[in-house]
DNA sequence: CTCCCGATAT
DNA sequence: ATATCAGGAG
């Protein structure tokens, strides 16, 4: 059986030859400070990242803080978020996260996770971004359906859970790598290990995949 | 567990 | 037609 220091070390081997692709990987979410990561990232679920760059350009530039975000018309707000699906919820979110700033954290982003998940519509993976991508005070591991997926094709994990996937990566990792790790898997799960047609003949660690050989 | 939900690739 | 996209709440 495998230890638990051979499957670090061949863990950290296949993120260190991703990392050697995309050195520079990290959030395609466009912002300009952590409001708009805040709000960029509840945005994204279920939706591209393309899709909520091209929302939040427009977004922004309508409601430029949360006191703007906070007391905005629901429905012309849900107009402006309906492109990224699950635009009801996705404007409660967004609404009540940019009042509970104003009224509980002085219209300031926390940077802690257990503040962050205190927001509607923020729980960890939320959370993980922005303190990763704007503070670099990681907490975590972003899981998102890239990372679970990889996790599992690079055999980092044999859950489905989120909860349990990121515990996974949290031990098989140092905490340096946590924020890379989500970034590159991200990146490496959209551009080759593709959901449904992933691109193994570009892949540098397909030698190292537990779906090798498989179609 | 179900529901939320539009846009795009296959 | 269906799977998938930087999930979270009830």
């Amino acid at each position: 059986m495998d230890s638990l220091e051979q499957r670090k070390k061949r863990a950290r081997s296949v993120l260190t030859t991703l990392m050697k692709r995309t050195p520079d990987a990290r959030t395609a979410l466009r912002h300009r400070d952590a409001f708009e990561l805040l709000i960029a990232t509840i945005l994204s679920a279920q939706c591209t990242d393309k899709k909520v760059n091209e929302v939040t350009e427009g977004l922004f530039e309508r409601y430029p803080g949360p006191a703007e975000l906070a007391s905005a018309d629901p429905e012309e707000l849900q107009a402006i978020l309906r492109p990224t699906g699950f635009f009801r919820q996705k404007s409660k979110s967004v609404q009540a996260t940019s009042i509970a700033l104003l009224e509980r954290f002085g219209g300031q982003v926390p940077d802690t996770m257990e503040a962050l998940t205190s927001l509607p519509g923020v729980a960890r993976k939320t959370a993980n971004v922005v303190l990763g991508q704007w503070f670099g005070k990681p907490e975590g591991v972003v899981v998102d359906t890239h990372v679970r997926r990889l996790s599992q094709r690079l055999g980092f994990t044999e859950h489905d859970e989120p909860e349990k996937i990121e515990a996974d990566l949290m031990s098989l990792f140092p905490k340096s790598k946590w924020i890379p790790l989500g970034s590159v898997l991200i990146l490496h799960g959209r551009e080759i290990c593709a959901a449904r047609k992933p691109a193994c003949g570009e892949c540098p660690v397909a030698d190292r995949c537990l779906r090798m050989g498989v179609s």
